[in-house]
DNA sequence: GGCAGCCTTTAACATATGTTGACTAGGGCC
DNA sequence: GGCCCTAGTCAACATATGTTAAAGGCTGCC
């Protein structure tokens, strides 16, 4: 996994869901962002590494995820971030930092001042990318409260996987659909507000019935349309086609 | 309750967490933004009142709430809005509407058409306060998830009812702390995501213990600081002092 | 090579929460 | 006034999920 090593640029380009549309100075504008690219070891925190009111992150390869954790020391795992995701971006319009971002596997991501976001966003269009971008990382955890409010275990565990294989093949990280990647139990448990050890009775379910195959921390998905099926999951959610500044209802695909 | 009748106006500045940092030309843009004023009974469907993908919608008074529903034909609400929010605010940069937003109590909407709005976010003091504005719901969204994920049912009871506390006390509809608003137990259940029997477990326990009162679909909180003990309570993730273009860190109080 | 540590796996057991169903109370409407 | 419908209350019971504990398997380090 991971064999693609994009550039920083080509991935926010991707992410800003604006590759056709850029004039040659807002892709020049994007090119010459000056990022300080990190490599982190994986379970380390991303957040000691820099000074979030003051910069702010992108994924350029591994995973990471955001985590909160409740006084009696629970952790829940609130949103997942693969490359190309912007994982803080929120924190440009707010003034409390809620959450903690740590690398799951070993991550390269980059660095981005404040100033310079800023800078772009002077430009209408990026502007809007940004809160788009924002705006999608809420749809996911929109769904991610149906998915712990309302389904049982097991369909939640499908749900979860579903989304984090469509994600990795947008990401353009996923051979066909035999989507695999590396992620612990306890990650798992903690991002479906579970026990570890129903996390891994759910696991070893969805193993049993053939739709998954697990191997020491990765998981490879063998039947996702089934799989999909089980987890109910829909992926309008996600947003893929992310409204440009087309003409209302146009995709951009 | 909702005894203020304040103007959409003055809910948009205050919402948009600017009051007093607009240039009379923004005021004057805020003034006259054609806003279609509609009044809708307890429990019906806002999107049917119109079409989202064109205008979306400002809460001026009464409560409402966003909900999707599971394949099972399960309800989760995923977020409340009280007077002065934007609820489908984000719809305006994605393409897909996944929840349904419906009032809970007879509410007054004001209905702004999407090109109005980008006329405003033209200037882009109004394009990053409509960011900031979904990056708040997004913030709550994410401690909505830790509440479902890690708390258990009088504590996720407890958290709920002190933020909207904290929510109708900023929105000026509290007198005093001993908030007070209409919302059936059948609402707090598929908002927590628990079942209505053992929702009202909760309410009852939390009453029985002198925290709130009940009576017929009114909750009245008669203790806010233990209540927000037991629920672990923080506000910080409400972000109440939104950062404007200040100087970093200074909040907007 | 061996030790240490983390993740996974299982089993036995505990319990929080869901389900069903029946009853009451209020509110609106004919 | 009576009826219907919805919301709330309660009890008995069912079960999904949490807890604890122990053991096995990797991995990495010394």
């Amino acid at each position: 996994m991971f064999r693609h090593h994009r550039s920083a640029t080509a991935l926010l380009e991707h992410r800003l869901g604006c590759s056709e549309t850029l004039s040659t100075a807002q892709r020049e504008a994007l090119a010459t962002l000056p990022i300080r690219i990190v490599e982190l070891a994986a379970r380390h925190d991303i957040v000691h590494e820099m000074d979030p009111s003051v910069q702010s992150c992108l994924i350029i390869e591994g995973m990471a995820h955001s985590s909160k954790m409740d006084f009696e020391g629970k952790r829940q795992i609130i949103a997942l971030h693969l490359p190309g995701d912007l994982p803080d971006l929120h924190s440009f319009y707010l003034s409390n930092i809620d959450s903690t971002i740590s690398t799951m596997t070993a991550c390269r991501i980059g660095i981005i001042r404040r100033e310079h976001f800023e800078e772009l966003a002077a430009d209408l269009f990026f502007a809007k990318a940004f809160a788009r971008s924002v705006a999608r990382d809420a749809s996911v955890a929109r769904e991610w409260i149906l998915n712990l409010g309302q389904r049982d275990c097991v369909v939640r565990m499908a749900h979860l996987l579903s989304e984090i294989r469509v994600r990795l093949g947008q990401a353009g990280l996923s051979a066909g659909d035999h989507a695999e990647w590396q992620m612990s139990q306890i990650d798992l448990a903690d991002a479906l507000g579970m026990s570890t050890v129903h996390a891994n009775r759910c696991v070893r379910q969805l193993a049993r019935d053939g739709m998954i195959e697990w191997g020491t921390g990765t998981i490879r998905i063998i039947e996702p349309v089934a799989l999909a099926e089980i987890g109910r999951f829909d992926d309008s959610y996600l947003q893929l086609h992310l409204r440009v500044d087309h003409p209302v209802g146009r995709p951009n695909a």
